[in-house]
DNA sequence: ATAGCCATGTAACCAGTTACATGATTTC
DNA sequence: GAAATCATGTAACTGGTTACATGGCTAT
């Protein structure tokens, strides 16, 4: 066994995937709290969710590691942060490994898994309401999908236009198959 | 204003999904946590995701509220819950409830999302990893879905099939998409 | 009969959500 | 200049994950 090398310049330690986008967004310049939420709301809040209370304990402990520095404190306590050069090489580290697998959480489904229980119009109630929100969605990524000019983050997007295409083509399926009495099924 | 109801017949509170479930599961009979971590998995797993150490919390709290009762310790301190009257109930009005919206986080559309920062050949191997990965969950359901009898649990799977057949065909644009040269973008 | 594995559960920790507090700005 | 609103942050709680403990079963 070769001898193992238990010192590493500059290790920044683990990052969890929220903290690191906000590293990721922090290479922009300073920002507080606050903005963050925003920022992050905008860019990555329709496949990344966070709350402002997640950003502000991520920021102390962010903080706390050296990855990023407080600045002054201004109006409403708000202060802005910084980008250490530690803060950059913890988020390239971040970046350089591969991200794990996605992690899908949908009430509804759960729901129709015991949907035997439910009544056939209550279901069709779900579906149809859920339907207009996919529909909005939808129809919000094709604009934003027209107005982004980084190409990655575009294609962020059109995951949501491949995502919400599929979603909506699964209901009227499923409308479909809730209109076809038990008897005649396949 | 008519006059209010302030007792509820048998009002059970709130459920949250994963125990909401379980006490769905205990319909087919008295189940331990082990077991019970089985069959979510294999019914639900898909789309609504548990652990052990969340099962037992739940049942614990799920018993001391009465909605289940625990059986005899057997092996192992193994002991099986039974569903109660009470239970019943504050399942049936958990189904009632309309469903909330889904959630998803997808670390591979992170790392994109700061994709710029990343060399192209290193975001072009996420993307065979993750891809060989939705191949074989698209291949998976198209075989769970052809042998499961109930009508809406099969939906749920045929949620798999859309959902995994659009990430595919999201790939796809992606991977063509990174090898235009930037100079040529549209 | 003992070594190793599997079934079962517990504890400690980390991440995410909800509800609350309060100090600036605007508006009339 | 008082009321309403918005920006900003904090605290408490619930849910989710990781790591650990251990007793029973199986195989040889």
């Amino acid at each position: 066994m070769s001898r193992t090398v238990p010192e590493v310049k500059a290790y920044a330690g683990e990052l969890n995937s929220t903290a690191a986008s906000l590293l990721g967004f922090l290479h922009g310049g300073p920002a507080s709290g606050y903005e963050l939420v925003g920022i992050a709301e905008g860019l990555i809040g329709d496949f990344w969710s966070l709350t402002r209370s997640q950003v502000y304990r991520e920021l102390a402990t962010l903080s706390a590691r050296g990855l990023i520095t407080a600045g002054p404190v201004g109006p409403r306590a708000r202060r802005r942060y910084e980008l250490t050069e530690t803060g950059r090489v913890a988020f390239a580290a971040w970046l350089a490994e591969p991200p794990g697998p996605e992690q899908i959480r949908y009430p509804l489904l759960l729901k129709l898994a015991f949907g035997s229980s439910i009544d056939r119009d209550t279901l069709r109630g779900y579906l149809v309401e859920h339907r207009v929100m996919h529909e909005r969605r939808l129809k919000r990524y094709y604009d934003m999908a027209d107005n982004i000019d980084d190409k990655l983050l575009r294609s962020t997007v059109r995951f949501g236009i491949h995502y919400e295409r599929g979603v909506l083509a699964w209901m009227d399926e499923v409308a479909e198959s809730l209109d076809v009495p038990d008897a005649e099924e396949g």
